[in-house]
DNA sequence: TATTGTTATACTCTATAACTATA
DNA sequence: TATAGTTATAGAGTATAACAATA
């Protein structure tokens, strides 16, 4: 039958576990669009900045370790750093310490985009987290640091 | 009514705004990796549980609306309600209110399997959430509730 | 034996446009 | 004119396996 049940229960504090998994796809989807509408202008897109911040972050790095930080695939991660070497943002040097990886790094060039790019990325998380308190945009930012630091089962 | 920002960020290694788009990135496959390998023995995809979980919580809705609370776009969610009904977990009525519209409505098969899926849902989140402390899980979500909440730009 | 990076391939997802029937 | 849903198609993203060089 038909039970007059539709009850639409407030998104409150309950159950809200079991809702992690649709809500990161959709906060991902939503935070996509406006950062790839936004770097566009610029001539990259979200996979290139995560990678341009990395390496500005942490020095050269192995593509290995670029998956790891940046998520994605091998694959992936030779095109986009074909891409970033193809426009000059970053070279492929051999690693001094593993003669069968690289040490990507990023050049004068790459550094000049990523602090242009950063200006950007900064204005769409404002327009993102805009709705929000101020504490909880911060919070949100570190919650997500802790789980995506997760131990690897 | 914002206050000036009398808290300012260290603009260093800290948490950081401007990685709100490559830590969604990163959470969001985490995530979808686990609970795609959870859900694989119930037949279905995170698309279809993101879908069972809305027609559960508010009844009947169109696929207008489906798309709104999942994410997605038109042809996607064609594609997922077809793979619902072809599997009598949901069932296409039309609209009372409008004769272009669906009214999508999840059967009692449908609640069923939710009911399953819910459980390994709820397993999955305790593993990807277990390494956090138990009040920031239910934050993280909450906060997350709050960002997909924006108001349309 | 395992790992880094490359290449090739297939598959999925996404975006877009055209179309209908309604509004 | 605009919207809900369908269909078709192209492009991007992703997963997988094979391979060479090295650990």
């Amino acid at each position: 039958m038909n039970p007059p049940d539709s009850t639409p229960r407030p998104p409150g504090p309950g159950p809200g576990r079991v809702r992690v998994g649709p809500l990161l796809r959709l906060a991902q989807r939503r935070a996509a669009h406006t950062f790839a509408d936004a770097l566009r202008p610029l001539g990259i897109e979200g996979r290139h900045y995560g990678v341009l911040l990395n390496l500005n972050l942490h020095g050269p790095l192995s593509q290995r370790r670029l998956i790891d930080l940046t998520g994605g695939d091998k694959s992936s991660m030779v095109r986009t750093v074909d891409d970033l070497e193809t426009r000059g943002l970053a070279v492929r040097r051999p690693s001094p310490t593993d003669r069968r990886a690289y040490a990507v790094e990023i050049t004068e060039q790459g550094r000049a985009l990523f602090a242009e790019a950063s200006v950007v990325a900064d204005d769409v998380a404002t327009r993102l987290l805009g709705h929000m308190d101020e504490g909880d945009q911060d919070l949100l930012c570190t919650l997500l640091e802790r789980f995506v630091a997760a131990p690897e089962a």
